[in-house]
DNA sequence: AAAAATTACTTCAAACATCAAAATATTTAA
DNA sequence: TTAAATATTTTGATGTTTGAAGTAATTTTT
């Protein structure tokens, strides 16, 4: 195979990339929740709607110090998007939650990416999406350093 | 289709977003170039080897504040990555390119690019990268308000 | 050609993000 | 019951990002 599919696809990827941080951005800018930046976003859909996690597997999943994650909390809360909610075995622990308005903008961002899925797959056969899928599995391996149990074909 | 692979598959974007964000920056603190945060290395990239662009060339593709592009060619001219050269028809324009050193990063990460694209394709006929590529294209479209010329099958 | 408008970039102040280390509160173990 | 461990917050220091105002150079209009 030719290098130059590769690096085009290299090109797009990055653009891809590029796009999805900027747009996602403008996306909601232009909505009802212009005061949130990516970040607040990407944490709001950390804590996410459906079980109460708590402040250090939120941290851990967003990969960012604790103590940011406490100054991003109090501005969420102070927005009125997160609820804190202290832990009932243990008192130690907070468990956060998403408002009412917190949900809505978990729904908006998920619908945003569900749309984004559909148009990536547009037109595509089951068979050849498996495909897509394997492909993603390779980056996902290459990404997290496992090796790629490559199916080599003949 | 299920609303399933198309849930997994999204996870899985995600997934590999947050990974090549976390990872490029992590792989480039370990090399010789740890006084680099990953926007850094992006700036780098699009100032790029092969032309002068201009510094609002830079922020557009960049889509980042003029100032913050100022901020940050500040950074890496002090670091010695980036050199600012005055415009010969209009003085007005800075014209960015990059040290020695700074093409170094940018051949680096371009190899790091080429790994991760080429296991992204590994094991995979053209055909079925061609799709792949296919794709891609459908997600930039998606991304860039264009609508999709589906190409669908019976 | 002088004044006005446009452009390319930089500076500034304010908000926000980030981290490591110290502090607080609670639970568990010795 | 004291000591150690855990979960989170606070603190202080540093860096990033933005919009708006500022500067300088160029182009357009009168």
């Amino acid at each position: 195979m030719t290098g130059d599919v590769k690096q085009r696809i290299n090109t797009k990827l990055v653009q891809a990339y590029r796009d999805i941080t900027n747009i996602e951005e403008k996306e909601l800018k232009k909505g009802p929740f212009s005061d949130l930046s990516i970040k607040e976003i990407h944490a709001i859909n950390a804590i996410s709607m459906y079980e109460h996690k708590t402040s250090s597997q939120v941290s851990k999943e967003l990969s960012i110090n604790p103590g940011t994650l406490t100054a991003t909390v109090n501005n969420l809360a102070r927005k009125g998007y997160v609820l804190r909610l202290r832990g009932e075995h243990d008192r130690r622990v907070i468990r956060l939650g998403l408002t009412r308005k917190g949900r809505s903008v978990y729904r908006l961002h998920a619908s945003f990416h569900r749309k984004m899925v559909d148009t990536f797959l547009q037109g595509f056969s089951d068979h050849e999406i498996s495909l897509i899928e394997k492909a993603i599995d390779h980056l996902l391996n290459f990404l997290e350093g496992r090796p790629n149990t490559v199916s080599t074909r003949i």
